[in-house]
RNA sequence: GGUUCAGUAGCUCAGUUGGAUAGAGCAACGGCCUUCUAAGCCGUAGGUCGCAGGUUCGAAUCCUGCCUGAAUCACCA
């Protein structure tokens, strides 16, 4: 019956051997153990073997030395199971080698699921993601780069797993911030539009916003400079007074002034379209503030009825949270009027309306934890039993070298500006290279852009979310190296060779199961069984630098493989069916994996 | 001050459920293009995993204390 073994895989080579260890035990220590305490795991790289038994665990029941209790396990197990076909012991730990025949089946198991990411959709739930929420007054900056490239890359990751996933976008689009851009383009705009100036129309409303700003400051310095304090002086401000008057105009519904927000806030969608364009990143649903803030009311109103609010002297709506170990919290200011939170109630019960969801993501940035730790509360207060399934994914900053960005001094990496410079400089390496000097200008700057967008992409998609990062702009961003475009190169290279394989008339049907598989091959068949599981992790860590991590690891693997080995030349064609087959799977798992993240690949670069 | 998060090579980052000699890339230095794409491959060098205790056969990982940094504790969003 041992030639069974060579259509094993080595997945359940390593069930068979937890069933051999548990055998031993009792056998050679007359210990039954649960199958719980054996612990296998792949053996790292630096050592000889494929699986590693720990077996420090087992040491209370063979009452022996670690090496001698591997000792004996090892040879229990090489006279019982044919399928390892060789260990050695270091240490405590039990190296197995697996047989070729069982990671050959293990790739050809791989291979015959064409349908790489099938993934069990029976237990899918409904997921809203959160994400982008830009203000109206100002262009996208890198911090909404990160939003948008976690926001996107989650949903995808999330989706692959089978669950039915939203993605929305809540535009912050009233306020004070927007009426300083209407009142400093009433002022000084001459009547011109986007059009007429041939901006984008985001950076020109921004570009308001920023006169506001600088004519505020100006305005503040003179006030001061006649004797004012600080306080004094933005009191008696005409510009601050006029935004305010504006915001209150707004809020009455005052024709023209809507007329007008209207006008610029379309200016900015307009903008707005082309970034989320060239980020690759679009949304099922958009919410408006304009929309959620008056349902916010009423629900904080809801509140107060039931009692779970109160109202202070002044008229202010307040809940308290000290029972959570946090504050009072304001929820209505005295004139009736809106604050953040009230809008994200009304946000939250209008979601739930729509989409009846199981679990809601809101990707914004760890400045707001405490906010997002309120709302949650606020919502349970209220007695909304889905408020259990809303999370915040929290992600940390963006810093640059001079500190944090602040878009109020202008301390920014604009979107826009970022995305060209990639853009450019992949083109620039581009031509260096020239390989491209057949393609036409248009299909070249498509895969110019593909390049350009990876790296960028690559680059704030592979550190861990939740942690700070940095970004210094002369530097970061590399197409060397542990990069977006390194991924896409070895991806090329595989497509390449296909087409090479297909102009040669080499198909793959059948993999010849007699095919001794060396070292190099083994390893690549070790990264790849693993697709799966890092897609489930990273759905379930929510965190897409898993993902990105990995296609680093499996495009070096191949690389390392692509240069030591002939893939088309082979002269055995049992072997070369069996190596293309390798790296036409190695190419679809990379593309995947990169996808995953939002990241198109290109079949030639 | 309270809360939360972080601290790993000169720099940017990985590091699985606690597992072996802590890994990549960049920068530096030295090799590889007559061979399926050199945006590549190989090698050298680089570490008191913030510090000190504790738990454990075993700690970058878990616990406690301290140091440093960030965010937040708004009638801004």
């Amino acid at each position: 019956m041992y030639y069974l073994c060579s259509l094993i895989t080595v997945i359940e080579m390593e069930k068979l051997v937890e069933k051999n260890i548990v055998d031993a035990m009792a056998e050679l220590y007359g210990h039954d153990i649960d199958v719980a305490d054996v612990q296998i795991q792949p053996t790292r790289k630096e050592f000889e073997g494929d699986i590693t038994l720990v077996v420090f665990p087992l040491l209370r029941y063979s009452g022996k030395s670690p090496e001698d209790t591997a000792g004996e396990l090892g040879n229990y197990i090489i006279n019982s199971n044919p399928g390892i076909i060789s260990y050695n012991v270091i240490k405590g730990f039990l190296n197995m080698k697996v047989s070729h025949a069982a990671w050959l089946d293990e790739f050809i198991s791989l291979w015959a699921d064409r349908a790489v990411s099938r993934f069990d959709s029976s237990q899918g739930k409904t997921i809203l993601i959160e994400y982008s929420s830009p203000n109206t007054n100002k262009p996208l900056h890198l911090g909404h780069i990160r939003n948008n490239l976690l926001g996107f890359s989650l949903a995808r990751i999330l989706s692959a797993c089978g669950h039915r996933v939203y993605k929305t976008n809540i535009v912050n689009d009233r306020g004070i911030h927007i009426c300083k851009s209407m009142l400093a383009w009433q002022l000084f705009g001459e009547g011109k539009t986007p059009s007429d100036t041939g901006m984008k129309g985001d950076h020109f409303v921004g570009k308001y916003y920023v006169e506001f700003e600088k004519a505020y400051k100006k305005e503040i310095s003179e006030l001061m400079s006649e004797g004012l304090s600080a306080g004094e002086a933005s009191g008696r401000s005409e510009l601050m007074a006029g935004a305010r008057q504006m915001l209150r105009k707004w809020e009455a519904g005052d024709s023209d002034t809507v007329e007008l927000w209207k006008r610029m806030n379309g200016w900015v969608y307009e903008g707005f379209d082309l970034t989320y364009e060239a980020l690759g990143v679009d949304f099922d649903r958009i919410y408006y503030e304009s929309d959620t803030y008056k349902p916010g009311r009423e629900i904080v109103m809801e509140g107060l009825e039931k009692g779970i609010f109160y109202r202070k002297e002044d008229g202010s709506v307040w809940v308290n949270l000290a029972s959570d170990s946090l504050d009072e919290k304001l929820l209505l200011r005295a004139d009736g009027t809106a604050v953040y939170i009230t809008q994200d109630l009304g946000t939250a019960v209008q979601r739930y309306k729509d989409f009846k969801f199981d679990r809601q993501y809101y990707v914004v940035g760890n400045e707001q934890n405490y906010h997002f730790q309120v709302l949650k509360l606020i919502l349970e207060k209220l007695g909304y039993e889905w408020a259990g399934g809303i999370h915040h994914f929290s992600y940390g900053m963006v810093n640059l070298p001079e500190g944090k960005m602040k878009s109020r001094e202008g301390k920014v990496v604009d979107a826009d500006d970022l995305i060209d410079t990639m853009i450019i400089t992949a083109r620039e390496m581009s031509d260096e290279l020239g390989k491209l000097h057949d393609y036409g200008d248009e299909e070249k700057s498509k895969i110019h852009r593909k390049i350009g967008m990876a790296a960028l992409k690559y680059f704030i998609l592979k550190v861990d979310p939740r942690k700070n990062m940095m970004f210094n702009p002369r530097e970061s961003i590399d197409f060397n190296g542990r990069t977006g475009p390194f991924i896409q190169y070895t991806y090329a290279r595989i497509r390449s060779l296909m087409r090479l394989a297909e102009e040669k008339g080499y198909t793959v049907e059948d993999i010849d199961s007699d095919v001794i598989i060396n070292e190099k091959e083994t390893e690549l068949v070790k990264l790849l069984r693993q697709y799966k599981d890092v897609v489930s992790e990273a759905a379930a860590l929510l965190n897409p630098s898993v993902i990105a991590n990995y296609a680093y690891d499996l495009a070096r693997e191949f690389n390392q493989f692509y240069h030591d080995y002939t893939i088309l030349g082979e002269k055995v064609p049992e072997l070369r069916n069996f190596r293309i087959a390798l790296s036409e799977y190695t190419g679809k798992i990379i593309c995947s994996s990169m996808n995953l993240l939002g990241i198109e690949m290109p079949d030639r670069m």
